[in-house]
DNA sequence: CGCCAACCTTCACAGCCGTGAAACAAAGCT
DNA sequence: AGCTTTGTTTCACGGCTGTGAAGGTTGGCG
C-alpha cells in the first residue's frame, strides 16, 4: 500500500484524510514543532531536515506493516468486520453483504447473490444494491479495503492498492 | 512498561533479548549506520546525534503501544475495576455491568446479558441501561478505557485508541 | 465514428428507531 | 445534613434504510 507524505505541520489536513481512509502515513514534522502523538502503528513521523534514506526505512517499515493486511477480513458473529488489529461495525444490511464478498475474497460476486443474501426475500428496488454498496464502501474504507466494480458481473472486495486498475 | 534504549549497533546483542521478552525498545542508531528493518510496532529507532525531546516523544508512543493496557481490566470482589495500576471503585451496578464486560474483554455484549447481569429479576425500565451505560463510560474514562456501541447488538469495552471504527 | 441504452455511482431527503445525555427526584448511607 | 446511588422522564442526535433523481461511464449498434 501507497505510503503518505505529509508536512507538519503545514498539511495537516492531509492527516485526517490519510487516518480514516486507513493509508499509512509518515509525517516530516519541521524544526521546533512539537511531533503529534502517534499510537497507531501505521502512522509514524521524522524531523526534517533528514536523510532521504532514513525517509526510505520508515516508509518501508509502514508499508510493511501495512502488509498485515494480506490476511482476509472477517465478519464475526457481532456484525464486526475486522481486518488486521482493526475492525468496524455494521449495520445489518452491510453484515450480509461483507459476509457474501469475504467468503469469496478477492474475487468478483455477482450483484444477484448480493442481493439475494441481503433482501433474501426479494430486494425492495434494484436501486438498493447499488445504495448499500456505496455506503458499504464508505464503511470499510478506514479498514483499507475497498470495493471494486466489475461491471455486467458483480463486485469484488480486496485490500486497498491490491492492484492498479 | 519500560522502553529499552539500545544503541546500535553497539549494543546490537541487547536488542534480540528485548525482542524476545516483547519489550519495547528504542534503537539509537549511529551516524552512517544503516537503520535496521523494523516491523514490530513495539519497536522503534532514531538517529542520533538527536534532540532528548524527540527521543522523548518517542519512547512515550512505545510505552502507549505496549501499553499497561496489554492486560485486560479486572473487577475484584472488592467492587475496585483494576486496569493496570489504576483502579477505581464501582457502585453495585457499575460492578455487574463491568463483570459482563469484562468477562468478554474486547468482544460484543449484547443488552440483554448487561441488563440480565444489572437487574437478574428484571431491569426497572427500558432506559435504566442507558443510563448505567452513560454512568459507566463516565466512570472507566479516567482507566483509559472506553465502551463502545455497536448498534442494536450491545456494548464493547476496549482500551483507548485500541482501534478506530 | 457518434449515439443510445444499460449500468453504475452518488446525492439528497424522509421516516423510523436506537441510543446519548441532561435534569430531577427519591432513597440509602455516613 | 450531605453525599452517593439509583430510578424516571424527556429531549436531542444520529444511524439505518428506502426512495427518487441526477450524472457519469461503458459497451454495443448503426
Amino acid at each position: 500500500m501507497e505510503v503518505i507524505l505529509i508536512r507538519w505541520p503545514a498539511e495537516s489536513a492531509q492527516l485526517d484524510v490519510a487516518r480514516t481512509s486507513g493509508s499509512p502515513r509518515l509525517l516530516l514534522v519541521d524544526p521546533q514543532v512539537e511531533p503529534p502523538s502517534v499510537v497507531d502503528p501505521l502512522e509514524d513521523w521524522v524531523r526534517v531536515p533528514v536523510d532521504p534514506e532514513d525517509v526510505q526505512a520508515r516508509v518501508a517499515t509502514l508499508s510493511r506493516r501495512a502488509g498485515v493486511h494480506s490476511l482476509p477480513p472477517l465478519v464475526d458473529g457481532d456484525g464486526l468486520l475486522h481486518h488486521g488489529v482493526q475492525w468496524v461495525a455494521l449495520s445489518p444490511l452491510e453484515a450480509a453483504i461483507a459476509g457474501a464478498l469475504t467468503d469469496r475474497y478477492g474475487a468478483v460476486v455477482g450483484r444477484e447473490t448480493l442481493s439475494k443474501r441481503a433482501w433474501p426475500s426479494g430486494a425492495p428496488t434494484r436501486n438498493a444494491l447499488d445504495v448499500q454498496m456505496v455506503r458499504f464502501r464508505r464503511r470499510v474504507k478506514p479498514l483499507g479495503l475497498e470495493v471494486r466494480t466489475v461491471r455486467s458481473r458483480g463486485y469484488l472486495l480486496q485490500a486497498n492498492g491490491t492492484d492498479r486498475g
